[in-house]
DNA sequence: TATTTTATTTAGATTTGTCTAAAATTTTAA
DNA sequence: TTAAAATTTTAGACAAATCTAAATAAAATA
């Protein structure tokens, strides 16, 4: 049906447009994203407007049609499926499967996919917590708030997702045992620099900058 | 490493050898495998000569080089147990798989391919019968004979597998219940046209032309 | 508002993989 | 052994996706 190529395109813009909360895109933040230059951008939006996948207009920017938003959120849900599949059914650690992933993704057929989900028992979210649409491209929604605006002493907090994916993050987190489904205590934080102290079940005490803080999505009992 | 379109030629031209029983293929043989013409595979030949995949003297054919041979290889151990994940993890039959796995074996992770390998308890071979390769390229042989050699009344067939893979022959083979693992028994071989009858568990009767029984590769107690 | 900086587009070139048509070579057959 | 047929290669062109450098437009700033 489509490139490779066009399919991370779309992607991209869909990501950019998800982060920014705006459905316009501009060129630098697509050229920055796929790694690539300005120009190659503009060439590919032309394409993509022809085949009608987004609106263009000269210098200010893109946004995705409804057919492009469809092919976006099909990746993404093709994504997050493998994800779960990498993860839960051959045991990648959660830093291993997000490029393997970014493979899968493009292999073409709607069967695979629909056995694929089955196999998994229809899964809602992936391994970094990230919700997975579902054939119509709908998401379940969650309550979810970053660790960082949680400030009351003694709260529970159960981990949900990630804020970002990169491979040096995730590992962090992990030697720290901090994985979506466990839970821990918050049990300090300090004014001065925003950062907090939490307390694991099994007594380790874990100290977390703002910044880190803040690029953790969890559930909390206040 | 290489692009997805010169594993392709790899692996044609592997499997062109494999058919023929000697090393050395040609231009034309090439070019009808990839339904392509005979001026691109010359092109592409060319680039694989440079990289040391294959040895090529003009107008005399190519033969892969050991180098070459690896890849090909590879390509035909990740193709395989992605056609056993596909049949026996998520249920496709077996005349749906090769398509899906023409495109899954291309996704590059060692990782990826070991852990499959294990998830799927070290296969030695695929839903058509065919030998898996090992991580070194080594296979299992087993001792296989066509089904039309089969000529003595009473034997016992066991499928193994089949020598073709296109979809209408295995779809018709599937529909007879003929499929790797079954048991049969020769009730009639009719010498004038060769074409030989066989008597299912179940008490069917199938009669198959010499040309079918042919490709289909079989154990037997004669 | 004028100038500088940043972003965007255009123009022209490159690589990969493909094609058709024509030329060259090898094989087959008379 | 020579002519015809088949195969292979060369030449030239094209589409996709990319690049750099130059030109143009928009945004930021003084």
């Amino acid at each position: 049906m489509f490139t490779e190529t066009e399919e991370n395109y779309l992607k991209a813009i869909y990501k950019i447009a998800q982060k920014q909360g705006e459905s316009s895109v501009n060129t630098k933040a697509i050229a920055d994203e796929m790694g690539t230059s300005s120009a190659s951008v503009t060439d590919m939006i032309k394409r993509l407007s022809e085949k009608k996948l987004l609106q263009y207009e000269k210098y200010y920017g893109v946004s995705l049609s409804k057919d492009g938003q469809k092919v976006a959120l099909n990746l993404l849900r093709k994504h997050r499926l493998w994800e779960v599949f990498l993860h839960d059914s051959l045991g990648f650690s959660w830093d291993e499967v997000h490029d393997v992933a970014e493979q899968l993704e493009h292999v073409q057929s709607d069967l695979l996919v629909d056995k694929l989900d089955q196999f998994l028992g229809f899964p809602k979210f992936d391994p970094h917590g990230d919700p997975i649409p579902n054939a119509n491209g709908s998401f379940t929604f969650r309550n979810q708030m970053p660790l960082s605006q949680v400030r009351i002493k003694n709260s529970k907090v159960y981990i949900l997702g990630v804020r970002q994916h990169d491979s040096s993050f995730l590992k962090y987190l992990n030697d720290l045992k901090i994985r979506p489904g466990q839970t821990f205590e918050v049990i300090q934080f300090i004014e001065y620099d925003k950062s907090i102290k939490l307390l694991s079940k099994e007594g380790d005490q874990i100290m977390l900058s703002e910044k880190i803080a803040d690029a953790i999505f969890v559930k909390s009992n206040n």
